[in-house]
DNA sequence: TGAATATATGAACAATCGCTCATATGTTCA
DNA sequence: TGAACATATGAGCGATTGTTCATATATTCA
């Protein structure tokens, strides 16, 4: 089991051998940091943000948000999807007319952490 | 100023037009959302939360982050300037070594936020 | 000084992303 | 039923992104 090679992949020696176990044993599951990435992936883009901004607002019809962004009913339409996916927004179909809403209020902590920071 | 066509970009006439310009008065700056926009993107990817995953647990050099997540030295070296432009991280040098550790309490607080609502 | 080593960086490439365009689906109403 | 309209969706594109590879920079130590 001994092996002379500290650990593969690094082509510097292990500086500090403690350290890094200690930390590996405390990570979390490798399936929690990648949802957590697919999550803040979804907030990474500036027209989503802005659609989640919206709703917070009120709910809102696509035609609704497309006027606001001045964008087409398309890409939001594609965008709502992606929102939709990751469980921020949830929807309502009245006849022809679908309108969007957030699903929780985690959207609004979430971005008040990240102007938190941004604000230093 | 009175205009037949409602507003342009959208092929569908405007619905709530009440609405839509309520939620326009109340939307931040422009600016502003896309710097949350942008904070978020630096978030978006698994190699960088696992990073700052492990600096919350203890101050790092880069080695000690490319073994410890299995990556090379160089592919670490990039993510980290990229968490370091963020204002995410910051570092130390002592000697030929790269100490590296969270810039704020922020990271844990937005982390916390994101995992809250990944498990509902 | 020169070899060894820790880190940083630029170029390049594959993969992913967000938008557009065309079109499909589904609903209302005459 | 068929025209009008709100929304959804698939293909395709240009742009961006994360990694690798080669190499540069900076520090230590003999």
């Amino acid at each position: 089991m001994k092996d002379s090679t500290p650990i593969e992949r690094c082509s510097c020696d292990v500086i500090h051998e403690d350290i890094v176990n200690r930390v590996r044993e405390n990570m979390p599951q490798e399936e929690s940091l990648y949802d957590l990435a697919e999550l803040f992936k979804v907030f990474g883009d500036s027209t989503r943000i802005k659609i989640l901004w919206a709703l917070e607002a009120a709910e809102m019809c696509v035609c609704d948000i497309a006027v606001l962004l001045n964008m087409t009913q398309s890409a939001i339409s594609h965008q709502l999807r992606v929102l939709k996916q990751a469980n921020l927004v949830k929807n309502r179909k009245e006849g022809k007319i679908v309108y969007y809403s957030l699903a929780d209020d985690h959207v609004k902590q979430i971005f008040d952490k990240g102007l938190e920071h941004i604000n230093e």
